[in-house]
DNA sequence: CCGTTTCCACCTAGGTGCGAAGGT
DNA sequence: ACCTTCGCACCTAGGTGGAAACGG
């Protein structure tokens, strides 16, 4: 998932432990389509799939002080639309192609072991900024999210027109999109 | 660290948790060095010096089970001569070159969250085996060593004199090595 | 002098979008 | 038609030993 979901979190228990996960879900009931430069809905979603939809964060469990001392990144996020069959270990997230999703961020409190307290539902705290949804697809359809990813992915360096220069330039540029640019990827 | 430590565990409860690693300690109190062909001793060893001397094996903590379902590989240990002085969280192992050392294999009984249970000490169990010791170096000074690290380490094969004839080999070959192919590294 | 550090070519491993080929 | 899959060139990231430079 390029750009990356990135969070700050302030307000935690610094002493408590928590476990901090993403998970995406259909954000509405409807395929869409590219069409004359818009996406348009167009027929009723699938069922909803099996297939692994949370990631959680490397780093949990961890200390309420670990996750405020620094943005919270999702880098290693990765999706996919293989229902992966066998060894699919909960290690990617699976979506169907264009259908339109909505992230969702969540903070557990847990017990040291990283285990969740029961009835404890009032130590869960769950946030969605609708400005992170986005349409999954297995091939590009605007080509204003392809410039993107090909500007700012280093991955995909290979790809700039103006290698060199452009690249002095990032380098020096803050490099965290606000969730805005993952919108109608 | 290669080749690398590898080992087979039994007789574990499958349903308790245990936190495995490996430490390294100086298994004589002697500089080395390489002389006519032969390791000699020379001289005393420094003093004990500050630095990282174990490490977790990334999948701990874990069940009895996990660590008996199959060998238990630490392939991505890594030495080094750098005290670091700063960023250095526990991941890489720190000894002085020319020095000949022990490493140890501990398994550790935990609650749940991965800490230690206080005051059950025989609950914890360590092993030696004599046959995994070496000697540090910042150069090869057996070329012996430098060759079998040639061979079998993928990431040396750029410096494999048949190149393509010996990789179709290696492929074939059951690449576990004994401990003993550590020892006067 | 001899051991250490640095830089280098060469590899493994894997993340990019592109374009051709494949499916429905 | 339109979407998906696959192979590809091109990158990032990092693990090799060799050779030269460095240092006490």
């Amino acid at each position: 998932m390029f750009p990356f979901l990135s969070f700050n979190i302030t307000a935690l228990d610094p002493t408590a432990h928590y476990n901090v996960y993403v998970d995406v879900v259909l954000a509405d009931q409807h395929h869409w389509r590219y069409q004359g430069g818009k996406w348009v809905q167009c027929g009723k979603a699938e069922c909803n799939m099996p297939g692994n939809r949370s990631y959680m964060h490397p780093d949990s469990p961890n200390s309420g002080a670990h996750w405020m001392r620094q943005e919270i990144s999702f880098g290693k996020l990765k999706l996919t639309n293989n229902k992966g069959g066998s060894n699919n270990t909960g290690q990617m997230i699976v979506l169907q192609s264009l259908h339109k999703y909505q992230p969702q961020l969540h903070i557990v409190e847990v017990k040291e072991d990283g285990t969740q307290e029961p009835h404890m539902t009032s130590r869960t705290q769950s946030f969605i900024f609708p400005e992170t949804q986005f349409i999954a697809v297995t091939a590009y359809q605007n080509a204003d999210i392809t410039q993107l990813k090909i500007d700012h992915n280093p991955f995909a360096k290979g790809f700039r027109d103006n290698f060199d220069a452009v690249y002095g330039q990032i380098e020096n540029d803050r490099l965290s999109p606000s969730p805005t640019d993952a919108t109608g990827c």
